[in-house]
DNA sequence: ATTAGATCTTACCATACATCAAGGCACAGG
DNA sequence: CCTGTGCCTTGATGTATGGTAAGATCTAAT
């Protein structure tokens, strides 16, 4: 048997998301960004892989710079349940479980090949020292972070399958042409099935797109 | 007709619970804490009286001095969905409303003749000044919160009515004896025929408590 | 081209929970 | 004492969603 490996050439990252992130969410000149990624950790994350298993202290936070991440539960049944994903310039982490240093009950998988930043506590820490606008935007996206879980509380509590899928694909109608629908059934608490069913009901009720 | 009033005299309110409070989540001395007490608004709020309603901005974080509060959300159809309960010792509001200054959609309500404290964003921001301790306590509350909300749809998510009942009394014991149980029912997200019909098989397993 | 695997759909039946209606109980107010 | 009101329960029935199984596509690997 031949076995042929074709090298590519290490392409050089780009990281040009994340390096947006940081320019409008801090007052750092271009230069001092262009200093903080040269240090940042990058990885090239292949659809199917871990970020983080349950069990496992959360260290990181991800910062999706290319790609789709996902992070879920899976209860005493085997089930999965998904948690939040994670499309480019977003952030997906266990917050409970980096603050408290504590094992974390969640999965972050990638669910397409990912190029992904690993945001360390410190960096955090020391990016945060140099500007108080990071600072400040730090604390606002932990804001926003409660109001969405409030919010997803609120349509757990009271919505059909059909509201909260509505919500879901006006909210992230992009996700909608990435994810499989087994997942955003995961997302909505629903089985496939039951997904598959309140979609036949909408195209009925002539629902476009 | 006669009316006939009774005034009592106003007793000096005794805000023990939340001396102790504050000692505990920072490092000031007694009588700096002493000090503070003097300046703090604190109110007695009857049963059934509100302390935010959804479309108010909310001001204040309220600290339960004394009493039972709830925060609730009323969806389109009209139904309640309570969100937190809040007994002597615990904190509630809406922190996206605070933060955001935007309109609140809840609802904070007395469910015992209550003594309540407002705690203002200044009052937070004055003793965060003065206690690095009491910052840190902030935070730690925060994540806190976050870890609790995500506890919360996991449970929306993946478990029964039965289990997410066994967890509320393994959880809050003492909130069970002192809040009507369709409280309770709007709170796990059925309705309180569900949650009598959950306590009966309880009951017939040889449930007890 | 063939196969295997993943995804999505559909049909049928099962179950959890909601809804509606009635009745019991306790407690407060006239 | 009676009466209303709030709370809890129970029974009958309805509905949304789950579970199982099968088939249709589609893609990826052999």
């Amino acid at each position: 048997m031949i076995i042929l490996i074709i090298l590519k050439p290490k392409l050089p990252v780009v990281l040009d998301n994340f390096k947006l992130y940081l320019s409008e969410k801090s007052d750092l000149t271009e230069a001092a960004i262009d200093k903080i990624l040269k240090e940042v950790r990058v990885e090239s994350i292949q659809k199917g892989e871990f970020l983080l298993s349950a069990g496992d202290v959360c260290k990181h936070a991800f910062f999706t710079e290319k790609g789709l991440l996902r992070a879920f539960t899976v209860d005493e049944s085997g089930k999965e349940h998904i948690i939040q994903f994670a499309p480019e310039n977003w952030l997906i982490s266990d917050r409970s479980s980096i603050y408290f240093n504590a094992p974390s009950d969640l999965f972050i998988e990638a669910i397409e090949n990912s190029t992904v930043i690993f945001i360390s506590t410190e960096f955090m820490g020391v990016v945060s020292e140099m500007s108080s606008k990071f600072r400040k935007a730090n604390d606002r996206a932990l804001q926003s972070h409660i109001r969405q879980l409030q919010h997803r509380i609120n349509q757990l509590l009271g919505a059909t399958a059909e509201e909260r899928y509505l919500t879901f694909i006006q909210k992230y109608p992009d996700l909608l042409l990435r994810v499989p629908l087994w997942m955003i059934a995961s997302y909505l608490g629903i089985t496939p099935e039951s997904l598959s069913r309140v979609r036949k009901d909408l195209a009925k009720k002539n629902f476009k797109s």
